[in-house]
RNA sequence: CGGGACGUAGCUCAGCCUGGUUAGAGCGCCCGCUUUGGGAGCGGGAGGCCGGCAGUUCGAAUCUGCCCGUCCCGACCA
């Protein structure tokens, strides 16, 4: 297939917009692969949606490889389908109603409508079940941002599994990640597969697949030896020990006055941020509760969650007051007579902490000596820390989160009364995993991993086209034979035959991506050959057109 | 939703502080000539509800208020 760029709709910016902050945005939008029709909405021209339809391919195919069944199911649902799960009320839902005032609600996921359909599954010889379908999800996200990282409206790829029992959807959870595994290899996307909050989905275990990238909204927690690979937010690093000084026999009153900050208190005494402690009174249900860090540490808000099963909230300056007779500045956790939760990094040694009193700390505090504590592990994971592998260095960097993966369990397939009858005659409740892959992310993160100074270098398997042929003035002919050559062999070929001057058409080049690029023209036309220059690696050479099929 | 910034030609921006006839530049676009292997040169031309509404004023792109939109930083997520 021969596309001519005097034909086609392919307009390439000089320059970047002004609020393009991300590479991948600038260079998706330079090159005339996407444009804006809103906050967080936008159109794919036509060789960003040969990119996209590349991505949805690969995936396609890999997913029916896992024994995928492909289907549909509409965006626009009735409102009732969310009211049986609940999920009504989630805040990123976008409303409508129809001219009848009936209320609609435009799908952002499709466990609701899966599990619906599912209910025709009866009996356990049916399963286990894997559907899927790609289509359109709607998120009136708080925060559309970075081009295409984040979108209110974006094609996904979502699967859903039926099992009988746990052992069923283990190895289904297992077949997608997998296949994920080879979907982001495929697509030439370096990414890695993380432990992931599971946030409003909900269920028992969620695994992420965070690709490192220039601009993201994630962290990858990255051992330097290779062994370890988290969230940042979930990551399990072993902090740098603490510089403290001389124990105590007890604790030992000090005056502190004016100091409110951990940084502040560290000046004062003359000692590092990490021989004191950090109280943060949090509520959560209708308990008040002490989480204690070290000072040198902040702490991990999804951990505590983690811990309490359940959200939690500061407390106020009353609640503060009530609970210990003091300010928030001077908040410790000897003699208080609430839980207090420590981090593990305060089971060993002595740390200056807050004395109850306004104005005043106690030097010398021990856990287990001086209160007692419960020890979690609820600091949040630090650049720099030790790996809980191997002990190695850890990196933090930033990510993009490109797919997802859930064991959902039974929540859906309760609500809905998907139940199908096992081996011994008894009703049971689908057991459910759901898959996603946001295929706009996924091109966007491959931008963001694979471009240089001069534009998009695209992995071959996702590439607009496979060869950019480039005909410069009086090599047109050799330039369309190229291109017919190429095109004979199977080969995707862009040829442009824009009246425009060299520089031009090699900026384009270049900023497009294609992995091969062909030019003729005065220089090559000489000897009759053309000259092949790879995108990635810059090399050149000039060869015959009739060897081109070969090469190829 | 909290904090910050911005909105003038297709794109990048100047003008605004200190209000004054016709609102500018570069790039892009159209026509002509010249040029032709890394975004050329010359000449001519088209293109603007200065985000919107209201107010102040003899007079508003410029000052004030409200609204809308977009971007960035935080609480959320493929």
């Amino acid at each position: 297939m021969i596309a001519r760029a005097s034909q086609l709709f392919l307009p390439t910016l000089r320059d970047a917009p002004a609020d393009a902050d991300a590479a991948s945005h600038q260079l998706l939008m330079r090159g005339g692969f996407i444009r804006q029709m809103g906050a967080g909405l936008w159109s794919f021209l036509p060789l960003g949606w040969r990119v996209h339809e590349k991505i949805e391919q690969i995936i396609r195919e890999e997913i029916d490889a896992i024994g995928g069944q492909e289907m549909r199911c509409p965006t626009l649902t009735p409102a009732e389908l969310w009211e049986t799960t609940g999920r009504i009320d989630v805040p990123i839902l976008f409303h409508l109603s129809d001219s009848g005032g009936r209320p609609f609600v435009l799908s952002w996921t499709h466990e609701e409508s899966m599990t619906f359909l599912a209910r025709e599954l009866q009996s356990y010889k049916e399963l286990p079940q894997v559907w899927y379908h790609f289509s359109t999800k709607d998120r009136d996200e708080p925060r559309p941002r970075g081009g295409l990282l984040r979108l209110r409206e974006f094609v996904m790829k979502d699967s859903y599994t039926f099992d009988a029992d746990m052992a069923g959807l283990d190895a289904a959870f297992d077949r997608h990640e997998k296949a994920y595994t080879r979907i982001f290899e495929r697509v030439g996307l370096d990414a890695y597969l993380v432990e992931a909050e599971s946030g409003v989905m909900g269920g028992k275990s969620s695994l992420g697949f965070l690709a490192p990238t220039g601009s993201g909204e994630n962290e990858l927690m990255r051992c330097e030896n290779g062994d370890y690979f988290a969230d940042a937010e979930a990551a399990r690093g072993a902090p740098q020990p603490p510089e403290l000084p001389s124990p105590l026999d007890a604790p030992e009153l000090v005056d502190t006055p004016g100091v409110g900050t951990i940084e502040g208190l560290a000046e004062f005494l003359g000692i590092a941020e990490s021989a004191t402690s950090k109280a943060l009174p949090v509520v959560t249900g209708d308990r008040v509760v002490l989480a204690l860090v070290r000072g040198d540490d902040r702490l991990s808000p999804e951990k505590l969650e983690t811990f309490f099963e359940g959200a939690f909230r500061p407390a106020t300056d009353e609640e503060i007051r009530a609970s210990f007779g003091a300010g928030g500045g001077s908040l410790g956790p000897v003699g208080v007579g609430i839980e207090v939760i420590a981090d593990e990094a305060l089971r060993e040694g002595q740390f200056v902490a807050g004395a109850n009193e306004d104005g005043k700390h106690l030097r010398g505090v021990q856990a287990g000596r001086d209160y007692e504590p419960t020890f979690a592990d609820i600091r949040q994971a630090k650049d720099g820390d030790a790996c809980p592998e191997c002990g190695g260095t850890l990196r933090i960097q930033t990510a993009i989160e490109v797919g997802h993966i859930f064991k959902l369990g039974t929540f859906h397939s309760q609500a809905f009364g998907a139940t199908f009858l096992d081996e011994d005659g008894r009703e049971k409740p689908l057991v459910m995993g759901s898959y996603g892959i946001g295929l706009a992310r996924t091109m966007a993160a491959i931008v963001e991993q694979c471009h240089d100074e001069h534009g998009i270098v695209w992995p071959r398997s996702v590439a607009p086209y496979d060869v950019h042929v480039v005909a410069l003035p009086g090599a047109g002919e050799i330039a369309l034979q190229a291109a017919e050559a190429l095109s004979a062999t199977g080969l995707d070929v862009l040829l442009d035959d824009r009246d425009q001057r060299a520089g031009e058409k090699f900026a384009d080049a270049d900023l497009i991506g294609c992995p091969v690029r062909i030019t003729a023209g005065k220089r090559s036309l000489e000897d009759g050959k053309v000259d092949v220059r790879d995108r990635a690696s810059g090399d050149e050479k000039r060869l015959d057109v009739a060897e081109l099929g070969k090469e190829a």
